[in-house]
DNA sequence: CACATATACTTCACTAATCAAGTACATATT
DNA sequence: AATATGTACTTGATTAGTGAAGTATATGTG
């Protein structure tokens, strides 16, 4: 049963790649718009959320941490004014997390920043190969 | 330009999957075996290096880690036995790392446990795309 | 309604890893 | 040979994240 085997050397690379591509983008991020790739991650998760709000435990959700991380990131990130809390009138447990517009434009720059360093490390891959990859991860 | 986009996507998910990937994998190996992850990754380059030998510097290397990080990661292993030191009489700076029989012996049975967990986080694909997958991983 | 259980979040103590500085040794240059 | 530069490793301070415990609020059940 050798598929076994193939699937630890999946994972193990997926480990090793995650690995470079984080670091790299994480200093791209950090030397040009002040943020790490987790900050940007929360960001993204409150783009794209319905109203541009989201409780900490969906974030923490979306982004496969725990509350307590969740918690820690947006310290920051509502000091420098990215994201703002926003009260809850059916459940006073939840302290929903807002992106302001000076969050979305940041998020929109290092956006673009993600973008060109990303196709920078892909760049050995063609379009099909590109699509098929997008679409293997996705399935997983 | 949507190839940009993309490959900011396949970036992002190969974070997001590894974070989940890496957390599973890690919280069986310590339940099972007693080392984490980067633990075994660690083991992995001896294994596969020429002797069963290398130096820090190298395994920092192959594992896109600091050289601190090594030395830290090093301990452990060999205050348990399962790795030892070893000069090198050309060059006193290093110190090399070598794997131990028990050493070994653990790598295996905790490779038939990163194995079969693999194979179950990948149970989505089958065998073409497995190999489809992997190949693009090696190739980026 | 009272009480048990569950949920959202925060805080504390800890772990894993980083970076920067320091030490020891090696190599190149003069 | 003397000195400068480079390399291998370790250590101290810091950072990002975790897990467990605590607080506050909500929900379900006798």
């Amino acid at each position: 049963m050798g598929s076994e085997i193939k699937s630890g050397d999946i994972a193990k690379r997926l480990w090793l790649k995650s690995a470079v591509f984080s670091k790299l983008l994480d200093n791209s991020l950090s030397a040009v718009h002040g943020i790490g790739l987790t900050e940007y991650m929360v960001l993204q998760s409150l783009m794209l959320a319905p109203n541009q709000a989201l409780r900490r435990v969906d974030i923490a959700e979306s982004l496969a941490r725990t509350a307590s991380g969740i918690t820690r990131i947006l310290l920051p990130l509502e000091k420098i004014g990215l994201v703002s809390k926003d009260v809850n009138e059916r459940d006073a447990r939840v302290s929903l997390v807002k992106i302001t517009p000076s969050g979305k434009t940041l998020f929109e720059n290092a956006t673009t920043t993600v973008n060109a360093k990303s196709a920078s490390l892909l760049k050995n891959l063609d379009t099909k190969q590109a699509d098929s990859l997008l679409a293997l991860l996705q399935a997983i």
